[in-house]
RNA sequence: GGUCCCAUCGUCUAGAGGCCAAGGACAUUGCCCUCUCACGGCAAAAACGCGGGUUCGAAUCCCGCUGGGACUACCA
């Protein structure tokens, strides 16, 4: 049974990566039929936060990524590593080290000022009596030679010296465990099957390995992902702009499409650009995982949002925007106007928030006329036109989508004007703007008498000036 | 500095020695559609980092160089 996990450290929201990261993880379990557990690795007390718990869970909800098991928090599995730590010391694998902070980072300055490597020298390795009033910490005794080999699924056999790996502390001189230790004993102890993580990690792979064989434990199969970077090519941060996940659903992006977006960064399927869950369920594989690092591209992000939400069932866009709409203060219609509305304006906004942003004048007929447009629209030939409209308009009782064209068609003819100067003098009347979602859909929408009433504003307008 | 990873259009990528005078997608440009703006359709421009090998043949294999990145903590 495949095993897998994300385990973030909350220190911070969950970002672009770690959700790409839990993706893959969460998309290999489910392809393989297997579990996805969520582990908390807060053992750095100083930096934890239970905001940040919480932020990383909402991000989780907020993409669907479900998880079987957890969230599990190493804060709380203190007495395993103990445990463990107790059995590698008994073993003669393990040993107190007395060296304080502020010695180990003299001599690693002068190790490198010296040229030399600024690797820990292993003086407490083979002490025999422990120094009184000093809180030491455990480290774990490497090997001194041979080699450590990581057979990773995407990068290959990368092979590590022993000689270069030092003896990584594996308990703090405050009994906090340090991740090198944390994580092998949680994916032994979660039956962890395959560590899919960024491959930022995997120079430290080969000292958990050395841990997953001094404790006799089964190794994992390890896949390591290469990292998101920014548009210069450094790791992706806030200096790149929005990182955080739940920032994206704040201005107005669809979950599945950033999770669409997500699994494309690092994987691909011959050329399918566009993934359901399902989808991409069945035809996700660690094979298909590149190797080279990805530079996130937000147009292609926005290009695949405004697709989901063209795509998306009104009801459901509906359901999402409602939010975006409440946000700007307006009361929202019933049901299927609302949904009307929304799909007037889904073919021209990439974001709910952009969609939000156009709507103004299904909501109030008060608003303002678009300076440009004033000038360019508002004159003689316009106030004609839509007095000629606005007396057509008065024989009629009910107003549909094709009566309307008609009615704009004719009075273009009779007025001979072409159909666009017209419709323009209309949109901005009835919009106050000069771009806006087609005017036959618009009516359609406010119905005939607050057409009337717009456009006899309009003319009133021009009457003023 | 050391260790490790990586290298195809601006970006995401296809490519597993001949199917590649390198394909798709985003972005860009042009044309068409059109009541505006979009959507959509069509088209264009755009890449195998460099140098050596191996081979009848290399984007694909090997070596070097260059360039990028990660790690090098009592952070994860």
């Amino acid at each position: 049974m495949v095993r897998t996990r994300f385990a973030p450290s909350p220190t911070g929201y969950l970002h672009i990566g770690g959700a790409r990261t839990a993706l893959f993880n969460w998309l290999f379990a489910r392809n393989r039929g297997g579990k996805f557990i969520l582990r908390i690795e807060d053992t750095d007390v100083e930096r934890s936060t239970q905001e940040s718990v919480k932020a990383i869970l909402d991000g989780m909800k907020w993409l669907n990524l479900d998880w079987d098991e957890g969230p599990f928090f190493q804060s709380q599995r203190m007495d395993r590593y103990s445990y463990f730590a107790e059995k590698l010391l008994n073993e003669g694998k393990a040993y107190y080290c007395y060296c304080t902070p502020e010695e180990l980072q003299e001599r690693r300055e002068r190790a490198l000022k010296e040229g030399k490597k600024p690797t820990y020298d292993r003086r407490c390795r083979d002490l025999k009596e422990p120094i009184v009033d000093r809180k030491p910490v455990i480290r774990f005794k490497a090997p001194l030679d041979g080699e450590t080999i990581v057979d990773d699924i995407v990068k290959g056999r990368v092979i590590f010296k022993n000689e270069e790996l030092d003896d990584l502390i594996i308990i703090r001189s405050d009994g906090f465990p340090t991740y090198n230790f944390a994580v092998v004993i949680d994916d032994v102890d979660m039956n962890i099957t395959h560590v899919i993580r960024g491959d930022d990690h995997l120079n430290n792979t080969p000292r958990q390995i050395q841990i997953y064989k001094a404790l006799d434990f089964p190794i994992p199969i390890f896949a390591h992902v290469p990292m998101i970077l920014g548009s210069d090519k450094t790791r992706l941060s806030k200096r790149h702009g929005a990182t955080s996940v739940m920032a994206y659903k704040e201005m107005g992006y669809i979950s599945d499409a950033l999770v669409n977006y997500l699994v494309r960064l690092g994987w691909s399927y011959g050329d399918q650009e566009i993934f359901s869950r399902e989808e991409m369920i069945k035809k996700f594989s660690l094979e298909n995982i590149g190797k080279s690092p990805a530079v996130f591209n937000p147009e292609k992000l926005l290009w695949l949002n405004a697709h989901y939400i063209k795509e998306m069932e009104p009801s459901k866009l509906a359901e999402l925007a409602r939010e975006f709409f409440i946000e700007k203060g307006y009361s929202l219609p019933e049901e299927t106007k609302f949904e009307k509305i929304l799909c007037s304006l889904r073919q021209r906004g990439r974001t709910l928030v952009e969609i939000a942003d156009m709507a103004d004048f299904y909501f109030t007929s008060e608003f303002n006329y678009d300076e440009q447009g004033i000038k360019k629209i508002f004159n003689e030939q316009t106030k004609k036109s839509l007095k000629e409209i606005r007396e057509k308009l008065s024989k009629v009782n009910e107003l549909l989508e094709p009566d309307f064209e008609i009615i704009v068609r004719k009075t273009a003819e009779e007025l001979k004007l072409k159909v666009s100067e017209v419709a323009q003098s209309l949109r901005l009347a009835i919009t106050g703007k000069t771009v806006s979602p087609g005017l036959f859909e618009i009516i359609e929408v406010i119905g005939i008498n607050e057409t009337i009433r717009r456009i006899d504003r309009a003319i009133n307008y021009m009457d003023k000036v």
